[in-house]
RNA sequence: GUUUCGGUAGCUCAGUCGGAUAGAGCAACGGCCUUCUAAGCCGUCGGUCGGGGGUUCGAAUCCCUCCCGGAACGCCA
């Protein structure tokens, strides 16, 4: 049980035996500032207006029906009437060994023991290269995925490959033109075109490998479409693969055409009665469930509107036995989200089936003006060469920064400078300084057997800061994971590396008595143990040299 | 016009069930390397939390209204 948990239930225990009040939601909070006490509550003033009193006074009176163990050392009453707890150090440095016997897993809960997630990110259409844009909901999915499973939930990571549709025509008859045009043959690419270099790339690739005989054959279409597909997507899995984030389904939309997987949601939607036809096309009924208005899923045409693969899709992933699904989009696509979750609705029977979370767009800047994305140029930055130039870690450090719903712009001659503007470098070199501090000891045969250590030697400031943040390091977990906070993570990691800093500024730990150094040896592989999981959790290598 | 995200220090951003003196990094300024890595430490400067009303013990946070910026509003995907 955290601190925080006992706290809240002794204080539940204490506002019964007092008032003979039973209050479920009690805020344990820690103070900004530290002469605050760790820990405080504002229950008093919360009551103030039921019981008719004033906080102070509830706070006096409720003060001798809080009992503690010896982890609280005092508890103190401040105005307006705040009740504060300060807790014993010396009971804290018992993480140190808690955390040098769990190792990584310091930190796993397990609040998520009966829930397995789907989580599905990017879903880019494989029709060109990732960019900037996209490499920020690849950073948020991932790490949102690795928190989930720290925090216990089971989770399926998911790419829905969007292979069906019209754009994968474009994308064939832009290779094709692109292809064509190494013959130097005057062939324009279609208004809808796919414009980037990775589709020139592309033709001629598929020109060296077919020469010249793609270009009058009969199944020439349909071999730059399966190929052209093949290539990206799987150009897209590398680029991935080096940003470190990874997928265990990758769910192709066409494999939904060759199955019956469209009907039997379309079947499904009519049984139930939520679909009715009007001007030749089928609707669904998204109104009834909090749209703004109904929807088409089949045209006059008879062909099918996004949506329903989308339903039927998502229809697939609820019969595969998810406790909830989560798709995290770009904040374009808000407008898509209340039919989605009223067809989701239906298709389950329940609302909260499926949560979205909206990230939104990045704004990337050059020489101080927004350099603008187009299809139509195929301008683009691309994830690939931002990664050749600058490295995963800083971008991944920097996504993982940022609240998912912020603006964020992107200042390319910082963010390719690799100045200490990108605070990456500083949490990875107070890794870095541990693992070559310990490297250090060792060389000088000190006591790092971490055994017999003397815990109330760590009574000066810096450890005990140190060893807070360590004792927090859970809470973290829960708020990043329940939350869906995801740069809770990045901001304890530059807390706890300020910390570390900040010690290492101090008395060098090599030139202390054995007694001594011994425990902050400990206290310092705790901290690297932490620092390298937390590091991890947003996909951050933890370096050792620097 | 409707929906949606944002507006907090010079810049980029935290502040997520309303809490104590609104924070961090960078920039700027001043100190600190014969001592475990100076990609570091210590300190200073810096704010009408877009404007105006309201709700209450207390508002950057909740409600109303207005202003500014991004995005979406298809029988496109």
């Amino acid at each position: 049980m955290t601190i925080q948990t006992y706290l809240t239930k002794q204080m539940h225990d204490a506002l019964k035996a007092a008032f003979k009040l039973s209050i479920e939601s009690i805020q344990i909070e820690t103070p900004k500032d530290k002469t605050h006490g760790d820990f405080s509550t504002n229950i008093a003033m919360q009551l103030a207006k039921d019981l008719r009193r004033s906080p102070m006074q509830i706070a006096e009176t409720l003060l001798p029906f809080i009992h503690c163990d010896a982890r609280v050392e005092s508890i103190e009453i401040a105005r307006p009437g705040f009740i504060n707890f300060t807790t014993n150090k010396r009971y804290f440095a018992e993480v140190i060994p808690t955390i040098l016997a769990q190792g990584s897993s310091y930190g796993n809960l397990t609040i998520g023991s009966n829930e397995h997630y789907n989580i599905e990110y990017v879903s880019v259409n494989p029709t060109g290269s990732l960019h900037i844009g996209h490499a920020r909901g690849a950073a948020a999915g991932d790490t949102l995925s690795r928190i989930l499973k720290k925090a216990g939930f089971e989770v399926t990571r998911e790419f829905y490959v969007n292979d069906g549709g019209n754009q994968i025509h474009q994308l064939t008859l832009s290779i094709e033109a692109r292809y064509k045009q190494t013959f130097n043959i005057d062939c324009a690419l279609p208004e809808d075109g796919y414009y980037g270099p990775e589709i020139t790339r592309l033709a001629e690739h598929i020109k060296t490998t077919k020469k010249d005989t793609l270009l009058n054959h009969p199944d020439a279409y349909d071999f730059f479409r399966a190929y052209g597909v093949d290539y990206l997507l799987s150009e897209i899995k590398d680029d991935l693969a080096r940003f470190d984030v990874t997928f265990d389904v990758f769910f192709s939309e066409a494999s939904l055409y060759q199955t019956d997987a469209i009907n039997q949601t379309l079947s499904l939607l009519k049984e139930k009665g939520y679909t009715y036809e009007l001007d030749g096309a089928l609707w669904l009924k998204t109104s009834d469930f909090g749209d703004s208005k109904d929807r088409v899923i089949i045209k006059s045409d008879q062909t099918y509107t996004y949506l329903l693969p989308d339903i039927a899709y998502h229809h697939h992933k609820v019969s595969r036995g998810y406790t909830k699904l989560i798709d995290i989009l770009g904040g374009d696509h808000h407008g898509y989200v209340p039919r989605l979750q009223a067809s989701i609705e239906m298709v389950v029977g329940k609302k909260g089936m499926l949560e979205v979370d909206l990230l939104q767009m990045v704004k990337v800047i050059e020489d101080g003006v927004e350099v603008k994305m187009s299809k139509r140029s195929g301008k683009a930055l691309s994830l690939r060469d931002l990664i050749d130039s600058v490295g995963k870690d800083p971008i991944r450090y920097f996504f993982a920064m940022r609240s998912l719903n912020t603006h964020m712009d992107l200042d390319l001659d910082l963010a390719l400078k690799q100045s200490n503007e990108n605070p990456v470098y500083y949490a990875q070199y107070a890794h870095a300084r541990i693992s070559s501090l310990l490297e250090k000891a060792q060389s000088l045969s000190m006591d790092l057997s971490f055994q017999s250590l003397e815990f109330e030697r760590l009574n000066d400031e810096k450890s005990e800061t140190l060893i807070t943040l360590l004792v927090e390091y859970p809470q973290v977990i829960e708020e990043a994971a329940t939350k869906r906070i995801v740069h809770r993570i990045p901001q304890y990691i530059n807390r706890l590396a300020t910390a570390l800093h900040s010690f290492y500024a101090g008395d060098p730990v090599i030139a202390m008595d054995p007694s001594n150094a011994a425990v902050r040896l400990a206290l310092l592989k705790a901290v690297q143990i932490v620092l390298s999981d937390a590091l991890n959790l947003i996909g951050v290598t933890a370096k050792n040299k620097m």
